[in-house]
RNA sequence: GGCCCGGUAGUUCAGUUGGUUAGAACGCUAGCCUGUCACGCUAGAGGUCGUGAGUUCGAGCCUCAUCCGGGUCGCCA
């Protein structure tokens, strides 16, 4: 093995230039080209690939050196640039080679157990195995790069705008409200345990209160939940809180980053301001409060056409209160066969609905199973009032209206994925004025549908007592192209709303002291209105990579069940650690 | 916790109705080759068919269980 003793890298592989000139290069070997006589070794870096080539010019030892290389070997070679005999247009450097007058084996490597490629179709398990070789493919490179160009640019628009940034603690108070909390325990403090945080909402929140009236931080965050495709345990949040801010200052300051950040990493012009809709709206035209806005196929109500038909189905829905809900699939009749149907009828049962009713238009006429119930003529207006023509498919669900919208805005994605008929774009979203609270069915309860210092809208306070169901949050989210990318509102800073907000909420005083306890006695000391608002950094680099998974942007992701494959975490510990922090396994009883 | 999909050489896959010695491509190893860049040519090695049990004269294929991975619903204030 040899080392890199007298070499200093002058070029990264892909930005090797200058003919004639010397240089020194490190890297993988990406690709050996052994002619016999002449030998050709594409090198990798991070910046992609520089041809070295070594003929009968080419000192023996090094020569000899260069037929030993195997892919994977970790080399510094040093030489003189020159013009290719045949150039490869396909890449960067294509016109120039390596004349390698020094060559350096600085590592060896056994054969990487799949093909360091870029158009690997290798299965992800393996991959997430060995990730440090998953990680030297240039899809993942370009990636974590981009990620990291979004820091920067966070940092730089944060910064310049008056920000201060600051950390937060990652061992926390446990306040087991909405998600399950990473617990932490406490070897000094037996039986005690830390929490990680799921935001650093509260530690911000009390920043303001100290003073401290622009606060930025890139904050790790932590939620032990149940992982998607757009959702890790741990995760990244650019962080942000403003003091003598309402939610239009938020917005504005927002909105001035994502042009910003969009410029700087992709050099893409996203114009200020954001389209902006509210939660109801979101709800009656998309069925969700993250909608897909890049495509139309809206929901429309059909509810005053069928109220009085004779298909009980529909009837019943309206006469409970629900209502009746179509989504036009324009030119889908060829795609969207009876069996296709038949699959999606299925798929909205097991999200809650209890079935699907549809027109088909294939031929002259439209193919309609309930047609025959309806006795004065509500098809023909179903037709009218939906648009659909020749070649188009309406889907219908009827129920109660949440579990209808809900379904449809369900539906309404998967259609347009199966039709493929989603334009790429970069389509923002604001949804604003979200209701306080939810109503729990279950425990017939209202919760808060974002946590509870979220400030309620100056007008609706009077409804706190008296009607919940009409207050409205001062809480607003950006989605992007059906993403939630951001989520944020302004906080109460009044004590007594504070108290009757907890109060309304159903907690009792003993329960407010045990978990809020610092945080109330804190707003007893003046604290400036404020708001803010927590990005997911790693949504974000998902996005605008165009990846599918956050774990294409992550550098070592957990998988589904929350382990992670490359070093087994969680794991087993030592007794002696266990004993140290009094701490006993009961067996699982299978 | 529910539902759906997947697991066969190192990798990606094929494997007929359950029937001989489980194949291909790439990769790997060795040899040849002076302008390759998906180099080419020749030869070779490489398999617990995820695991366990069952049915059968016989299982990669059928049944059950289980493990692993992915997607999704619940969950994610």
């Amino acid at each position: 093995m040899d080392t890199m003793s007298g070499l200093k890298r002058t070029n990264y592989c892909a930005e090797t230039e200058g003919i004639g000139k010397e240089v020194v290069v490190g890297g993988f070997v990406q690709k050996i080209r052994d002619m016999g006589n002449l030998i050709f070794i594409d090198l990798r870096d991070r910046t992609g690939i520089v041809q070295l080539a070594f003929d009968d010019s080419t000192d023996r030892d090094i020569f000899e050196k260069a037929s030993s290389c195997r892919s994977e070997y970790v080399l510094m070679a040093k030489g003189v640039v020159r013009e290719r005999e045949s150039k490869n247009p396909a890449i960067k450097t294509g016109d120039v080679e390596i004349d390698v007058k020094d060559l350096r084996i600085l590592a060896k490597a056994q054969t990487p157990p799949f093909e360091i490629t870029d158009d690997t179709n290798t299965n992800e398990e393996l991959r997430l195995r060995y990730r440090y070789l998953d990680l030297r493919r240039s899809v993942l490179q370009n990636n974590l790069m981009l990620r990291s160009k979004i820091a920067k640019s966070a940092r730089d628009y944060f910064h310049e705008n008056g920000f201060i940034e600051l950390e937060t603690p990652m061992m926390i108070k446990s306040t087991p409200e909405g998600a399950r909390d990473y617990l932490v325990p406490s070897r000094v403090h037996h039986g005690k345990f830390y929490a990680l945080p799921q935001s650093p909402q509260m530690y911000k929140q009390l920043l303001m209160i100290a003073g401290y009236d622009r606060y930025i931080q890139l904050a790790r965050c932590f939620r032990d939940e149940d992982l998607r495709a757009d959702r890790q345990p741990e995760f990244t949040q650019i962080d942000m809180e403003m003091s003598f801010a309402d939610v239009e200052d938020i917005i504005e300051v927002v909105e001035g980053f994502i042009s910003r950040v969009f410029k700087d990493v992709l050099d893409e012009n996203i114009s200020a301001p954001l389209p902006r809709l509210t939660y109801k709206e979101a709800m009656e035209r998309y069925g969700s409060d993250k909608p897909d806005t890049r495509f139309g196929m809206e929901i429309i109500d059909i509810s005053d056409i069928v109220k009085d038909c004779g298909f009980g189905v529909f009837k019943n829905a309206v006469a409970d209160g629900g209502s009746v809900r179509a989504i036009v699939a324009k030119g889908a009749a060829s795609t969207l066969t009876r069996k296709e149907i038949d699959k999606l009828t299925e798929y909205v049962r097991g999200i809650g609905a209890k079935g699907l009713a549809f027109i088909r238009w294939v031929d002259d006429e439209p193919t309609c199973a309930f047609a025959k119930f309806m006795e004065n003529g509500e098809t023909e207006k179903i037709i009218e009032r939906t648009g659909m023509e020749k070649g188009d498919v309406a889907l219908f669900v009827a129920d109660k209206t949440n579990v209808t919208l809900s379904t449809l805005g369900a539906l309404r994605l998967k259609v347009a994925k199966q039709l493929d008929i989603i334009p790429n774009g970069w389509n923002f979203v604001w949804i604003t004025e979200f209701p306080f609270f939810e109503y729990d069915e279950e425990s017939g309860k209202w919760i808060a549908m974002h946590h509870p210092f979220t400030m309620p809208e100056d007008d609706c306070i009077q409804y706190l007592d008296t009607d919940p169901g009409k207050v409205i949050a001062k809480a607003y989210d950006l989605v992007l192209n059906g993403t939630e990318l951001l989520s944020g509102s302004i906080r109460i800073t009044d004590y007594e709303l504070q108290q009757k907000m907890f109060e309304s909420l159903g907690l009792s005083d003993e329960e407010i002291e045990a978990k809020f306890g610092f945080l109330v006695e804190a707003y007893k000391y003046g604290a400036p209105p404020h708001g803010g608002m927590g990005l997911g950094l790693d949504r974000l680099a998902m996005l605008m990579s165009g990846a599918d998974s956050l774990r294409d942007v992550t550098a070592f992701p957990k998988v589904q069940n929350a382990s992670e494959l490359m070093s087994g975490a969680p794991n087993l510990v030592d007794e002696e650690q266990l004993e140290e922090l009094a701490i006993k396994i009961i067996p699982d009883e299978n």
